[in-house]
DNA sequence: TGAACTCGGAGTATTTTACTCGGAATTTGA
DNA sequence: TCAAATTCCGAGTAAAATACTCCGAGTTCA
């Protein structure tokens, strides 16, 4: 029941990028300082979070990441299924699996439910919610 | 952002136990054999099940395993925390450990609320409502 | 007394997570 | 035009968590 580190991390970073937003781009290095962050690491998380278009890059001296969203249309939803890929509580509702047992599953129901629940709560949540939280 | 087989397991098997309450216990071997779980893992399940008051065990020929409360009173969020232990999305919030960031984490205030979220709705649902779930 | 059970501790195998490394491509400024 | 600063990409490795197994001992009942 626990989120990655990458989804974590990704989010520390996309904070930064939020307070940078129209701004000039945050490379790397100075994410993974100001975070702690392996520097490496976190390039990976970055290039995904990328690939996933939350965020664009600029090469070269000067380059980094920029958010490509307003930080109020990016969701912890967008953010964890980009870093930790699909939602799934019980491996039964992972898409890309099948579940083991056919049909009279006693519990995929419930979890199917709670599984809903927590994708619309964190659907629910973005980027400007976790700044507004962060002054507290 | 997933619940371990232990608890996927575990949530099976009280189902059982939840539709012979109040009769004969019953044994690791129908349940394993029910179920398809591994007998020797679903013993260690049974065994933490027991060591958190969910359910009870009546030794030699002819035992098993009881609830030890009605179905209507095992919540979701026992059982995931009997066998997964405490629900933390990240581990700052795992209070057997302590944040790396002591203070001005930015994140850790919407995990809280996020983890308090899931684990209210964890704790609103019980067995019975895995039960009523199930015929559908 | 022996078969059907659970108990408890200590182990192992597998999978997932958390990272590292190195070389190529891109951009900018001196 | 060259060197420094950056991202890009593919392939790897290390560590930790998960998913199990094994075995000997204790209980209960027929």
């Amino acid at each position: 029941m626990r989120v990655t580190r990458k989804s974590d991390y990704g989010l520390r970073a996309l904070c930064t990028l939020a307070r940078h937003y129209n701004r000039e781009p945050v490379s790397i290095g100075q994410l993974s300082a100001e975070h702690k962050i392996p520097e490496p690491f976190l390039e990976k998380i970055m290039q995904e979070l990328r690939e996933h278009g939350l965020v664009e890059a600029t090469h070269g001296r000067g380059g980094g990441y920029l958010l490509k969203k307003r930080p109020s249309q990016i969701s912890l939803r967008e953010i964890v299924q980009a870093l930790d890929g699909p939602i799934a509580l019980v491996t039964c509702l992972d898409p890309s699996l099948k579940c083991a047992i056919e049909d009279g599953c006693p519990t995929s129901p419930i979890w199917e439910i709670v599984n809903h629940q927590l994708e619309e709560y964190l659907a629910s949540l973005t980027l400007s919610d976790v700044m507004k939280l962060q002054g507290e």
